[in-house]
RNA sequence: GGUGGGAUACUCAAGUGGCCAACGAGGGCGGAUUGUAAAUCCGCUGACUACGUCUUCGAAGGUUCGAAUCCUUCUCCCACCA
């Protein structure tokens, strides 16, 4: 039992501190029935998730599995300092209104993975605030900044001549205060939080609340691209409400070396089915673009419906392998007599006409399928499939 | 606080009075090829119905027939010293 429950837990995990902890709290969970906490924190900026918010997420519903209570984290007060991990700019602060808005939000999506009965959703500015000037400077001797120097990201900063502020050595040891308040139990987060969940220990021995928890950091998901982390800045990402087939024809784009990668974090396979799916893959005796298909199946049918996975994959392969076009399309109008260039701008195709006329002049632009290549072409009254490239489509009707 | 260096398009990075809408690389987009994969090859990559016009080289002024390039002020960043 326990041993399933571990297993489960370490999958993808990319390293675990104190594990022991971990399976101590398991074996009190299914001696007693003592349920425990795990935190994991999130920006209250960013409150469209994508794919790779979910590998923390799923590891989330597994600990709920086997007795964790999750304390969502909305780090509202943290945000206005901005996290020093990796490249951040200073934050804008956020209005309360539009915390409570992001919060709304992400429960809604959220809990398409998490079980909201055991889930804890909780603002870290109730506690931080109240801690005032004299509660903040205790925080700061805590810790020195010798030891916030070796810290990996401030160490090549501080050696390179790039700046730190003095807030960003805040950052760290506001989110460990968090669990100091929390008294989590485990905290989890991605790898590059290494040094901010470490943190929660210290503070937790620091301030003597009688435990320090345990920590697993799972890997960041690289994006699209394959190289850099999905995020939406890069425009890399996946979204978990983004409609069917866009995520359908997401995934299927990705590199082949990259959907291994997103089985492992991403799919609810085990890793032995894995393991056997990817030695038929390599041996030739299944197709890699199918198992890209199952994969892409699996995602889309967790955030939406079997059917409408179903429905995707039909129509991922009526567009781009039969290049047939799709069901169903944004529609505009123009008037009778618009000139090509303009009516691709009117119909979202293109960004400006000159970045439409060169696609006119690259071959890239279709009329019912039809390339055209009268740059000059003015269009009569009727009703038009608007086409750049091959995965761009609108439906234009002129009056 | 002192001294010196820098800020160029999505990013990096050339350019030190006209030949600059600005070399090159990356990225992006498009085409061929394919499994909408990777790799490869080719084209495009400020805007405007355009062999022309307009807006862009940190910001604002100025010199000049003409400036990304020269001058002045300002803002920000960096290095060394204190």
């Amino acid at each position: 039992m326990i041993e399933e429950a571990l297993n489960e837990i370490q999958r993808g995990s990319f390293e675990i501190i104190d594990e022991e902890r971990i399976i101590k709290l398991l074996k009190k969970f299914y001696e007693s029935g003592e349920t425990y906490t795990v935190k994991a924190g999130f920006d209250p900026t960013a409150p469209d998730l994508h794919l790779g918010h979910t590998v923390l997420l799923h590891k989330l519903a597994t600990f709920q599995k086997y007795g964790a209570k999750i304390q969502f984290l909305i780090g509202d007060f943290t945000a206005q300092i901005g996290d020093p991990t990796g490249k951040s700019e200073t934050r804008k602060k956020l209005s309360p209104e539009q915390i409570e808005k992001n919060a709304v939000s992400y429960k809604e999506q959220v809990f398409k993975i998490l079980d909201p009965k055991k889930t804890e959703v909780v603002f870290n500015s109730e506690w931080i605030n109240p801690l005032g000037a004299t509660g903040m400077l205790e925080l700061t001797t805590t810790f020195n900044v010798a030891r916030m120097l070796e810290r990996d990201d401030f160490e090549k900063r501080y050696k390179g001549g790039i700046s730190i502020s003095i807030s960003e050595f805040i950052y760290p040891l506001l989110q460990g205060y968090d669990s100091v308040y929390l008294k989590s139990d485990i905290e989890i987060g991605g790898t590059d939080q290494k040094f901010n969940l470490l943190m929660g220990r210290h503070l937790q021995r620091s301030y003597d609340i009688g435990k320090e928890q345990a920590v697993l950091m799972m890997p960041i998901l690289e994006g699209l691209d394959g190289v850099n982390k999905m995020s939406k800045s890069l425009n890399n990402y996946i979204g978990v409400t983004e409609n069917p087939k866009d995520m359908f024809g997401k995934i299927l784009s990705i590199s082949d070396e990259l959907m291994w990668r997103y089985y492992e974090l991403l799919s609810s396979k085990s890793l032995v089915e894995i393991k056997d799916l990817r030695k038929a893959v390599e041996s030739r005796e299944y197709h890699p673009k199918k198992a890209k298909e199952d994969l892409a199946m699996e995602i889309v049918e967790r955030f939406h419906s079997k059917d409408i996975a179903l429905d995707a994959q039909s129509e991922f392969n009526k567009v781009f392998k039969k290049s047939e076009i799709p069901s169903d399309m944004p529609s505009f109008e123009c008037e009778a007599g618009t000139w090509i260039a303009k009516a691709l701008v009117d119909c979202k195709l293109a960004p400006s006409t000159s970045q439409a006329r060169r696609d006119i002049k690259a071959g890239a632009a279709r009329i019912d399928q039809v390339k055209v290549s009268d740059e000059q072409l003015k269009l009569e009254v009727g009703k038009y499939i608007m086409q750049i490239g091959k995965r761009k489509f609108a439906s234009l009707k002129v009056v």
